[in-house]
RNA sequence: GGAAGGGUGGCAGAGUGGUUGAAUGCACCGGUCUUGAAAACCGGCGAUGGGUGACCAUCCGUGGGUUCAAAUCCCACCCCUUCCGCCA
């Protein structure tokens, strides 16, 4: 029987050595695990593929006997009736070895991953532990306006001519305002290959469903997703983390070449479906956005260490532009589908008095390099054993520039430029409170 | 869009119905030789799944089909290369 199509994504052998163990980590992020259920389904499959198995060898090696008697010139009628209903009885067990599988596979990808033992217990996001805060929220001497309001005060934000051309949620930017956009791409770009050694990565902004499958966003998040229309199953990406860590999807990587890291600048694309009403107001919650992402895959070994760097990382941008932060651990009931571990970045919004998430900085471990069939050539054993993926945004371009929006306003509408984005300002220093044009 | 060729192990590349999971070369690992290295020579070396284990099963782009038996024959699809046309 075959069984080269292997999409759980826990490790089927702990699956089911150690059912109870997994079922107890589960349990923490709020996941239950249908143990006595699965571990029958477990009894059947290992009994009907032994079955099935044994069946195979029969059909194999009477083949062979056919073969060599042909050879010798023996005739072959009556061994050709030995094996006549063989074909019957096989073909029936492979069937109902298939189903099974096919069953046992659903529940394997239903099931998310292990949270890492370092995360705080937790059903939602109070229980999310602040692990800093760096920087000091800006006092003003007037009530700071929100993003929206200075954007459309200097004329620059025009919301209402987006809703035109396509619809609530999406954005045109003018001038200097769309330069600063442009300006932050750039400065995140050239920050985290110059200084953090990425690789600057450019991949399409459609991908096939294999690849969505790969990271995990099918098949349980396609209401996510936008699809295309027409004879090809094309999706807009909501991350580059699709396009970039699917490069290594199938590959058996050269040790030497580890780790791998890349960044890519896309724009992402999600329907939002589920969040009517949340975020309506202004550049959050886009149905279009950019955002600089940051992919590491790695040795095992070496994925804790990575993911500090990696979030080290997304925060030296942040530290950069002067914008303060809060960093925070997920718990385990607020961590995504995929991830073992989180740190979110939040960024300081004066308007809304709190922070708000501008990056998210994930482990997968072996998770999503299971399922892309990922792995590395160990050097000492020559066997191949699967990567350990990262990524993280490095930023999300739209809220980092509602952060600057609202964290460097002045009391006449003028918005102040972080310095490190002079260079890519063209000598800009601040966008004025009226601007023509 | 038209025409032709091709997808086989980490890579290159044989193989067109039967002890072929797959020749050969490269790479890689172990050994001999050498002061050491290189070269040469000898040996080893795919992946996935099942079984405590001897072993067994599956995999030659993907999915179906024919057959006692398929990398090999048939059908559909995907991808790549080259040439022509068109085009940002």
């Amino acid at each position: 029987m075959n069984n080269g199509t292997q999409l759980t994504m826990l490790d089927p052998k702990r699956l089911r050595s150690e059912l109870d163990t997994i079922a107890s980590q589960l349990a923490r992020r709020g996941y239950t695990l249908d143990c006595a259920r699965l571990s029958e389904l477990e009894e059947q499959r290992k009994r009907l593929q032994v079955a099935t198995q044994e069946l195979q060898n029969e059909r194999n090696s009477r083949s062979k006997a056919i073969g060599k008697a042909k050879a010798s010139g023996a005739d072959i009628q009556p061994l050709l009736a030995q094996v006549a209903d063989l074909g019957e009885r096989l073909k029936a067990a492979q069937e109902q070895l298939t189903a099974l599988q096919t069953e046992l596979e659903e529940i394997a990808l239903g099931i998310p991953n292990l949270p890492h033992p370092s995360l705080p217990d937790g059903s939602s996001e109070a229980e999310n532990r602040e692990e800093l805060r760096w920087g000091e929220p800006p006092h003003f001497a007037f009530p700071p306006l929100d993003h929206v309001d200075l954007g459309v005060r200097c004329g620059l934000l025009d919301l209402e001519a987006a809703a035109k051309l396509t619809g609530a949620r999406f954005t045109t930017l003018h001038g200097p305002l769309a330069r600063l956009h442009r300006a932050l791409i750039q400065f995140m770009l050239d920050l985290h290959t110059s200084e953090h050694g990425y690789t600057e990565l450019y991949v399409p902004y459609l991908v096939n469903a294999e690849s969505l499958r790969g990271t995990g966003q099918l098949p349980k998040f396609a209401a996510d997703l936008f699809k295309l229309q027409g004879e090809m199953e094309y999706y807009l990406i909501p991350t580059a983390e699709v396009p970039v860590t699917n490069m290594v999807r199938g590959e058996i990587i050269d040790d030497a070449r580890l780790p791998l890291r890349w960044v890519a600048h896309t724009p992402c694309f999600r329907s939002e479906a589920g969040s009517h009403g949340k975020d309506t107001r202004g550049l959050i919650r886009q149905h279009q956005f950019e955002k600089v992402e940051l992919v590491q895959i790695v040795r095992p070994e070496e994925s804790y260490a990575a993911l500090e760097a990696l979030t080290g990382h997304a925060e030296a941008v942040l530290q950069r532009l002067a914008l303060p932060y809060r960093k925070i651990t997920l718990c385990t009931g607020d961590l995504g589908f995929s991830a073992a571990k989180t740190y979110d970045l939040e960024v300081w919004l004066p308007a809304q008095n709190s922070y708000r998430e501008i990056s998210s900085c994930s482990n997968f471990e072996d998770f999503q390099a299971r399922r892309l069939q990922a792995r590395r050539r160990d050097p000492v054993s020559r066997t191949p054993e699967l990567v350990h993926t990262l990524n993280g945004s490095g930023l999300a371009v739209g809220r980092t520039l509602v952060a600057i929006l609202e964290n460097y306003q002045q009391a006449d509408g003028a918005i102040h430029i972080p310095e490190a984005l002079h260079p890519y300002m063209g000598g800009l220093t601040q966008i004025p409170a009226r601007v023509t044009g």
